[in-house]
RNA sequence: GGGCGCGUAGCUCAGUGGGAGAGCGCUCGCUUCACACGCGAGAGGUCGCAGGUUCGAAACCCGCCGCGCCCA
């Protein structure tokens, strides 16, 4: 036993961190049967981006649960991923370096970086060379995060760290492609694609969000051949060259004489016939719109389900692509003008060609009317800065429509926390439109582990691909060579080419729980950890990590990646907005924890419940900080210089207080099982204020008498042991969430790790209350004598005078039962009160009469 | 427009069929032998609005209003 003077909080970061470090406190211990392994698939977080309160937030709800289920004797495998592949990290490279990646330019060895960075003038360098950049500053991230991690007290087994593009990942990611691509899972197909103009990359579904944009809807002039006005209203006047129909609602008589006949479009002269679809709004102006390919997904809808021709103007850099009027799919009653009138939009950005296309309809008198200024929602890619187009490219696919009921089916078996969550999901799959695109042309990502053979005409075949071979991976086709061919055959005829793009960021990240369980690598450990019991996340990402790792697992293993899903919500600022750097609203982690102490902001993420979006709270941190320092200093009570505890509780009071402990402790138990972490926490805090403030205030007496007499020597015996009992409960019961000061105040008077010792048992508690003849009355005398108390206290504070002032006469009115209880803690309410004649009154209803003595005990 | 969630004390939130609660903040008091990063006491609420079910509703049902998120 070894209690300081001075208990305090400042620096157990640092000494706790070490020690935990030095002896593999959070060691996963792979012989452990498959049984006793609690496994975590962690959220990998980008270490191009920056950590913010947000992560903090929801990286300590894990943590706590971590913590609780090591305690249960559960063997934790905690592993901690970095998420450093994909255009986050390439832009930082770009700019911090001044270099660019061109995958023409060959491998060049030991190369280094320019020593002033131009961002006008950028050095073009290979894929390879960009890469091992990419991974350079990665790593100086991935160090700056692991610190913070440490500080906050994550209880992650450092020895298990993986990387998104590390070697590891590369080829459980190509695996894992190569099988779809083999069992036809995964297929290449040139489609209509969600393009990003700036980036030039292929984006996925999920990786779009609306914005609110300032539009104008313009009522343009079609007409039939013989002269029959048709004015179809459109907010992209610059498609009209594009546009392959006119639709009409079926039921929309004012243009039933139309359908099924040819408008001409204006200025182009192309022939379009004028159809009718269900999905046309036929209350929004004329009722006419105009299709194009592309001008958004309706368009692509309406494209495929009416079989129409493809006519795209839109180039993949955003601006008007040369087409040839004339040319078989370019008819038009007027080449000559349709010619003229192109020439003029060519080469232009969409903007451009609009206001164009607007002047040039105007001055033919095609253009009905002003046009209507509107605001409508775009789609933008969540990184990008100009709306995404629509581009007929060749993209690689992941089969997903087909299996939409199998993953509706697989999110029904996943047990949600909150449950209401499972909705999102739900609500994500039926809305899906079309398979995942997963290729994307970037350079700093896993590359496609493929090529093509090229004919000898010079041409790509990508209609049979040569996949790697499972020992050559991972492999980059920019520079590996397939089997047969030798590196001078690249991009020659009769040669091959390497597949050029690399995969989306989330086709390796939907394979954390993989990655993190060696699966293909390790496969005695990938049986142990995999599925994993459970999944943390945001509910913002459900559309996108847990959806395509369900997607993944699914289709790979076919069962669910986790047992468990437990979704945190966000960190808001005052005005209930989320926390982002962007919005200036964020605070730097490693800030706070300087400021408050690591168990204090846990405190604070603490409790934010399952689910629910919480208020940044620096108040609440300060509460956590209290708590933490009440635990030193109601521990430094409860142990230093305690006399000799008995072996069994001989005192009622203190059977009472360990039976009231036995139902908090099943109260926090039963909450944690629910992963009610925050509710735990809630039950534990509050009975432990009340313990300070009542039951050691009332147990001193008997803590510090010394005399020489019987009664003494058991009433000091007895509660001596119950400060332990129930001082070693609330250590146990407050390590997950404060896990540094309960440390320290373990390593007083106990062996090990607070960490790995065994999480309270209520029922032994019971036990232990019970075993020298717990009364019925017991629990109820607890009750009463701090009933009792509470009024004294109230009469000492309305005559203004100090706790210790004593007390002449205490008369208690009050019903038999409570009064025989009341007996049962009088020495040490008489004690705790300073009352010097206690008596008791039977009566209907409680009451108490206090008489202050004249002056205050000595 | 659809889905989900939320609306309880000045603030942050708990409470899901019977007593309206906690912490913070506020006011007042107390050098109290673990702790002034403390202790004690107090003020403060038509539980968003309106109907219904019920002996009884903050809670259950219906409608409305407001806020947030996701999706169209």
């Amino acid at each position: 036993m070894s209690v300081p003077e001075k208990p305090s909080l400042e620096g157990l970061e640092a000494k706790w961190g070490a020690r935990w470090e030095r002896d593999g406190t959070y060691r996963f211990d792979r012989a452990a049967p498959r049984e006793q392994v609690f496994s975590i698939d962690t959220p990998p977080p980008t270490v191009s981006g920056s950590l913010h309160v947000g992560h903090v937030f929801s990286y300590t709800h894990t943590d706590i649960v971590a913590r609780y289920r090591r305690m249960r004797g559960q063997e934790v495998f905690y592993p901690m991923g970095w998420d450093d592949n994909g255009l986050p990290t390439e832009r930082r490279v770009q700019n911090h370096f001044g270099v660019r990646c061109d995958p023409s330019v060959p491998y060049e060895e030991g190369f280094e970086p320019p020593s002033e960075p131009s961002d006008s003038e950028p050095v073009s360098i290979s894929r390879p060379n960009f890469v091992e950049l990419c991974l350079q500053l990665t790593e100086e991230d991935e160090r700056v995060f692991e610190a913070l991690w440490r500080t906050l007290g994550l209880s992650v087994d450092w020895s298990m760290t993986y990387t998104t593009i590390g070697k590891l990942a590369q080829r459980i990611s190509q695996r894992s492609f190569l099988g779809l691509l083999e069992r036809g899972l995964a297929y290449q197909l040139e489609a209509p694609t969600l393009w990003d103009v700036d980036f030039q990359t292929a984006v996925a579904q999920a990786e779009l969000e609306d914005r609110e944009r300032p539009g104008a809807m313009h009522k343009v002039r079609f007409c039939t051949p013989e002269g029959v006005e048709a004015l179809v209203e459109t907010t992209r006047p610059e498609l009209i060259p594009a546009c392959v129909a006119v639709l009409a609602h079926p039921d929309d008589a004012r243009h039933s004489g139309l359908v099924g006949r040819e408008v001409l479009t204006p200025l182009f002269g192309t022939r379009v016939p004028v159809m009718t679809h269900e999905q046309v709004e036929r209350e929004k102006g004329t009722g006419l719109v105009m299709v194009c390919t592309f001008g958004d997904l309706t368009d692509v809808m309406w494209w495929r389900e009416l079989s129409l021709p493809v006519r795209s103007v839109l180039g993949p850099d955003g601006r008007m692509a040369s087409v040839g009027w004339g040319t078989p799919g370019w008819e038009s009653v007027d080449v000559e003008r349709a010619r003229e009138a192109y020439a003029e939009l060519e080469g232009s950005t969409i903007n451009q060609a609009r206001r164009r296309t607007v002047e040039l309809l105007a001055e033919a008198g095609e253009l009905v009317g002003e046009p209507e200024e509107v605001t409508r929602a775009v789609k933008f890619f969540e990184k990008g800065e100009r709306p995404v187009e629509i581009i007929t490219s060749r993209q690689w696919f992941i089969r997903t429509l087909e299996h939409r009921a199998g993953l509706i089916e697989r999110g029904r078996e996943l047990r949600w926390h909150p449950p209401y969550m499972r909705a999102r999901f739900e609500d994500w799959v039926n809305g899906l439109t079309g398979d995942w695109c997963v290729s994307r042309q970037r350079f700093f990502g896993v590359p496609f582990p493929v090529w093509y053979p090229v004919d000898s005409h010079g041409n790509v075949d990508f209609s049979s691909p040569i996949a790697a071979r499972e020992e050559q991976l991972p492999v980059d086709p920019s520079t590996d060579v397939p089997d047969g061919y030798r590196e001078q055959q690249r991009g020659r005829p009769g040669g091959f080419a390497g597949d050029p793009d690399v995969m989306d960021t989330w086709a390796t990240s939907s394979l954390t729980p993989q990655i993190g369980g060696l699966k293909g690598e390790d496969e005695e450990l990938f049986a142990k950890v995999f599925p994993t019991d459970v999944r943390p996340q945001a509910h913002d990402i459900i559309r996108t990590w847990l959806f395509t790792t369900i997607l993944r697992s699914h289709l790979d293993e076919r069962k669910l990646p986790w047992r468990n899903a437990a979704i945190s919500g966000w960190v808001l600022d005052p005005d209930r907005k989320k926390m982002s750097k962007s919005k200036g609203n964020a605070l730097t982690p490693m800030h706070l924890l300087e400021e408050h102490g690591a168990d204090a902001v846990r405190y604070w993420a603490a409790n934010g419940r399952p689910g629910v979006d919480t208020a940044f709270d620096a108040q609440q941190m300060k509460v956590g900080r209290r708590l933490a320092v009440k635990l030193l200093n109601a521990s430094k009570f409860a142990l230093a210089d305690l006399p000799a505890p008995g072996d069994v509780l001989t005192h009622p009071l203190d059977r009472a207080l360990l039976a009231r402990l036995a139902g908090v402790v099943a109260a926090a138990t039963e909450s944690f099982e629910d992963y009610d972490y925050a509710r735990a926490l809630e039950r534990t805090e509050k009975f432990f204020w009340w313990y300070c403030d009542n039951y050691l205030e009332l147990v001193k007496g008997r803590r510090y008498d010394d005399s020489d007499t019987d009664s003494a020597r058991e009433g000091s015996a007895s509660v001596s042991l119950a400060l332990q009992n129930s001082l070693s409960v609330f250590q146990r019961l407050l390590a997950p969430f404060l896990p540094f000061v309960c440390e320290e105040v373990w390593s007083w008077w106990q062996e090990g790790s607070v960490h790995r010792a065994p999480w309270p048992d209520a029922a032994g508690l019971e036990r232990a209350a019970a075993a020298h003849g717990a009364g019925n009355g017991e629990a109820l005398a607890l009750e009463v004598t701090a009933d009792v108390l509470r009024e004294v206290r109230k009469a000492k504070t309305d005559a203004r005078v100090g706790m210790r002032t004593s007390v002449e006469h205490v008369k208690v009115h009050d019903t038999p039962e409570r009064l025989r209880a009341l007996e049962l803690g009088s020495e040490d309410l008489r004690n705790a009160g300073a009352i010097e004649r206690l008596e008791l009154a039977q009566a209907s209803e409680f009451a108490v009469e206090v008489v202050l003595g004249a002056k205050p005990a000595s």
